[in-house]
DNA sequence: TATTAAAATACAATCGATTGTATTTTAATA
DNA sequence: TATTAAAATACAATCGATTGTATTTTAATA
């Protein structure tokens, strides 16, 4: 490896000291503007690029944003993934990119390993294992800052203050079933997720509420809870179709499992939207690709990802400040795109 | 934020020097087992973490693997970034994320940043704009380990080693024409990417050898290049509709275009398969859950990951034996994946 | 021109770990 | 017990940048 020009290499070529390099190329007002032109000149001349490592050492700055997802190839994370990304790098972070793979255990190491790396900031949606935040105790005594998104901790922590990015779940989980009831629908089974995460149980709050509000009974026989995974989808139509009577729409907590329920239920002859209409959640790209075409909710992910990062840096950067705020939930507007299956 | 746990109070509780600290961490056979014992002991007790800035500076390596793609949304490439971070958090290795938009300026710029943040190595794949590695020059010079993947430069680099990983693009493209001919096809449109890029270039290699293979003339107004975005998938339906005599088959470059195409075809009351076969490439979600479901190319963009991880780590840790080799051209199989779309 | 304040620069310590080498301790041998 | 080699530990420098403070230079004023 070439050896690489160092603030030492600058300073000696123009017989300056190293900090006044230093406070030169970074613009500061106790150097003369002629000593700045010349050692800029330099640097640009001996392509001199700062040593990260060194000033971060110094600085006791990582510059650098952890973010742990579930699984960085789901659609909704790699769009959150983009957005982080894009803004990070706009305001000069890096990002550290870990998947838990919804499991507590690797959430658990991957907590330990950005901390070791010394982040300045954390960003995560919660694995679906996780019910305590247990393993964040060292994370909270080392004050670093957390922004939780999508995935959030269901109760509020009284000990510190977090900031929490959430979805307007309950909102539009209602919008969207009264839409199906505007549909003319009365029967309408429901695919939850586990209610012990925090966007499951505020779907679910949402769907009870639009039918209480339409006086529609709830049947408990009508609602099923799985990890949403593609095959959860199938054995889902599967219990749907031995009910004595067929629920007249299917309300599905993810796109996943909603497009592979109305794959099988089409095999079975069952006509989609006629005889039974969807929604699912999400908006997966298949989504937009299936037939009929899947009702769905836009929920933006590169826009969470986005304020999630312009939420860190504010911790980071005004800790004081924003610390003495107590805990913030900043809840983002989603949309109801109406498509075939519930036409 | 809390003062951590150093090096230097753990040499001072226990009336050592940092050195000794520091090598009996690290488990040097310079330190008798006894004081190694007692040193794990005390920094298991005090929480003890390395600070990997520290440590990074000192051993001029800083354990990361830079990463470049042109969109971290985009399946094939968030399913290889799952792969990379699961393969470099196994070789206790970070990553840090970038991507091009596919354009060549913030390419440059991400080449620069990961220069900056002085990246043990370099995962790459080509954005669209790429035509040549002039933005590569600094990191040639500075001997950063490089491994291109997917979108590789189409020439061989004379002046270094250099190592890329290819799918059987131009193999798999054969298959997928064959497979079409044999299922009685011989009007064979095809839509491709740029044929400046290296994957688009040989897919079409392919599907060449396939119909010369098969003795069938190839027709270039049946061929068209775009950049492969969704709505280019809908303006080339449109342009296949309007030729005189329609295609029996339509082959896309990647999935995405293949089911918009496949989407307006529809709605113009084309039937898929029995009136236009179609095959797509690299098996988004999206095709599986299309109707008909979608016959394309199985890329397996996480083992891609997992192998150029592999990879870099090698070129980065047995730097001098492995820069004495040539090029190295890694070539991973893919599968056709039969759907209904080309039955 | 001498004095003084302000501006510019240099000095020295530091961030936390690592590493070559010097020194001390321990164990082995005469 | 004295000598010597080996083992264990301490010392000191270093990675490259940053920052508080001391020193020098420059400019302003008497």
């Amino acid at each position: 490896m070439k050896k690489r020009t160092t603030i030492h290499d600058l300073a000696k070529q123009l017989s300056l000291d190293s900090s006044t390099v230093s406070r030169a190329l970074r613009g500061s007002p106790l150097v003369k503007q002629k000593t700045k032109d010349i050692v800029n000149d330099l640097a640009i001349k001996l392509n001199y690029k700062p040593n990260r490592l060194a000033s971060n050492l110094r600085s006791n700055k990582s510059n650098t944003i952890g973010v742990i997802v579930p699984r960085i190839s789901r659609h909704f994370f790699s769009s959150a993934i983009s957005g982080i990304e894009e803004e990070a790098y706009k305001k000069g972070y890096n990002i550290l990119i870990c998947q838990s793979q919804d499991k507590f255990k690797y959430e658990s190491k991957n907590i330990d390993n950005l901390l070791h790396n010394r982040v300045d900031g954390l960003i995560i949606s919660l694995s679906l294992e996780t019910r305590d935040l247990s393993h964040f105790s060292e994370l909270f005594e080392s004050e670093t800052p957390i922004v939780f998104f999508d995935r959030v901790p269901m109760n509020a922590l009284e000990y510190r203050p977090i900031i929490k990015i959430v979805n307007d779940d309950e909102a539009i989980s209602y919008n969207a079933t009264t839409h199906l009831i505007n549909q003319g629908c009365e029967r309408i089974a429901y695919h939850s997720g586990p209610d012990s995460i925090s966007i499951y149980n505020a779907r679910l709050k949402g769907y009870y509420k639009a039918l209480k509000k339409a006086s529609i009974p709830i049947l408990k026989n009508m609602i099923f809870y799985s990890n949403l995974m593609l095959k959860d989808g199938v054995d889902f139509a599967r219990k749907i179709l031995e009910l004595k009577k067929l629920p007249d729409a299917i309300y599905s907590a993810n796109d996943t499992t909603a497009l592979s329920s109305m794959q099988y239920l089409k095999s079975q002859g069952i006509r989609i939207p006629q005889d039974i209409k969807m929604i699912g959640f999400s908006d997966e790209p298949a989504s937009a690709m299936s037939d009929p075409t899947l009702t769905t909710v836009d929920q933006s992910g590169v826009e969470m990802g986005k304020v999630a990062v312009k939420k860190i840096t504010d911790l980071i950067e005004n800790r004081e400040e924003m610390q003495l705020q107590s805990n913030q939930i900043i809840t983002m507007n989603s949309t109801l795109i109406i498509r075939e299956s519930s036409r």
